[in-house]
DNA sequence: TGATTTTACTGAAACGGTTAAGTGATTTGA
DNA sequence: TCAAATCACTTAACCGTTTCAGTAAAATCA
């Protein structure tokens, strides 16, 4: 079964594959007469004619398609959106994109977290890194000349654009609401702390408010695991054995915070009575926790949407560096109890 | 910024570029002296060669990924994943990918329901779709001789590969495991009902149950608006409106059993106490609900991976049409009760 | 009316690789 | 010892587009 290509259209039509390509392609500033403009979409249409992606991309060295990195929030398993932010943020590049005509090519890290690896040679138009952490994985995609953005990750750079919340004082904010509230033995429940991490900025802002408000820092109310709905229960449980200590908890991602409520109420203890819970993100799920769950909301959609912008704005020229912090807020709902 | 080419590459290691393009593809059945191969390898290295991906393509005809069009729930929102289940099965889809390094060309519904789009000329070594219902979208692929499978999808055709699990079957077994609990007032709740759709197919499993079991069917009790949360929860209400008359529901989707109980809940009811849910997909949300659902289970890992699997083959040059049935189950969990 | 501009095309050189078909030199086999 | 096979490469055609630089004819201008 042989492939059409422009050249059969070319025949077909009795004209040069330039002027095919001028046709369908629409190229301002060429004069193409109505006439063979029409003979050549006939062409296209009887011959069913689709132009070869490749080939197009090759020749104009530009592709169409925006690389998304994702980390794996528990390395080596498959199960990429855990952490459901993540589910929640794809799909808002995906819609933002496509809304421009781009397509996503979508990547967990590679194993040996070289992302250069998906943005080889032009194979894609830019690339979206949510998360990463300053690695020699980052400093190897400089050498291409393509746009860079990275989502949520702490890392001085020249040329690269980011966009983010300030998680710092978002912990501090979780933290400091949940003081005024009444509570001073809160827990710290996270992930593994990365260098320069948002579980790193978001910690700090926990220490912030404690500090202003005079408030002694434990470090046996730290509890660092990973960013999983198990973990957060198996926490719950630790809290638990260890005699209910605290009166809240500030959970840096929302799974985390429905963990805790589904691992408490396993032990028949209930939120906000027995502990008090702010999230963070905000995610979908948030809401739908029972109780609902109290956070930290950051605009999702609006970082995916605004990635995707600073993509589609270096490929049409804009050489300068864009960087965006999003504001954030907490939202009450029903997971914190005055003490 | 010039790029570097594999020109440049052979130049510098005083090569042909096809000895270079033997080497770095390690191309089988070419013999290159072990001094040859590593006077490139450093030239790569030294110049930091990257090869450019649709330069490749277009030559070797084989893109090394994967399309993937996943159907919006809510058409016009935004939110890719409002059900979970999606997220769930492109995670495994990805990961198998992965694996086998492919990368995913994820997509949204083109507008048009053309899939055609994505699939365009080579650009993608094969496309799995997962949800479509029969179309003119899916036609139009038929055109391209790429490899398609369509998950979820009951439509006869002699070439598409398929994998999907028996809906029917599964919507029977949890309105059977919901009238052996001693229920006989059993709520349907879904989304649209799509002819030939996954929905459709549960719904008479539903059907089928109640026939079985002689129960008469009662047109009020089912009830149809998308799937989501929030319909969920609005669904609770108007059945607590029409004062409660069903004891038991089938959820089609396990965020629909979520919604229901979150919304149960929102007005002082309880489940299973006041209502028995049974989910359908055991998504990983279902155990962090609280209570947590019995639902039939799929394996929705192993639904990617055999997705994944099957384009794989195709395009290794299996040329029979695969299709799988995967099994399921009923998981039992807390929101059902004994009537 | 002749010079100039515009219109409507065409030719061919990229783009950056892959790969079938050579081609000498060196080994091997009998 | 010599033909045949193997080794280590190279040549060049090709993949399917885009796009720059023409070019002849038609239209416009002074």
């Amino acid at each position: 079964m042989k492939r059409v290509s422009i050249k059969d259209v070319a025949k077909e039509a009795g004209v040069s594959v330039a002027t095919v390509s001028y046709v369908i392609n629409n190229t301002p500033n060429q004069s193409i007469s109505d006439e063979t403009s029409l003979r050549i979409r006939k062409a296209v249409t009887k011959l069913n004619y689709i132009p070869n992606l490749n080939a197009r991309s090759l020749a104009s060295r530009k592709t169409n398609l925006i690389g998304v990195v994702i980390p794996q929030t528990e390395p080596g398993k498959e199960f990429m959106f855990s952490n459901p932010f993540y589910g929640d943020l794809l799909s808002s590049i995906e819609y933002t994109a496509r809304q421009h005509s781009y397509h996503l090519l979508l990547s967990g890290p590679e194993p040996n977290q070289s992302y250069i690896n998906i943005a080889r040679n032009r194979s894609v138009d830019g690339i979206i890194i949510v998360g990463a952490y300053p690695t020699k994985g980052l400093d190897e995609l400089r050498q291409l000349d393509i746009p860079v953005v990275l989502v949520d990750t702490y890392v001085k750079d020249p040329v690269y654009h980011t966009v983010g919340i300030d998680d710092r004082l978002g912990g501090k904010m979780a933290t400091a609401y949940l003081i005024e509230k009444g509570h001073s033995k809160i827990a710290f429940v996270s992930g593994q702390i990365e260098e320069q991490g948002v579980m790193q900025k978001r910690f700090q802002g926990y220490r912030d408010a404690l500090e202003d408000a005079g408030i002694p820092f434990h470090q046996d109310f730290v509890y660092l695991g990973n960013i999983s709905f198990e973990y957060a229960q198996a926490t719950a449980d630790e809290m638990l054995r260890r005699g209910r200590i605290e009166t809240a908890a500030f959970a840096s991602a929302d799974i985390l915070g429905m963990g805790l409520i589904k691992g408490l109420r396993r032990q028949g203890f209930h939120v906000p009575e027995d502990l008090s819970i702010v999230g963070f993100d905000d995610v979908s799920l948030a809401q739908m926790a029972d109780p609902s769950l109290t956070t930290v909301r950051q605009d999702i959609s609006a970082k995916g949407k605004t990635a995707v912008q600073f993509i589609l704005d270096a490929v049409s020229g804009n050489i300068e560096k864009q960087e965006k912090i999003l504001p954030i807020h907490i939202v009450e709902r029903e997971s914190v109890k005055n003490l």
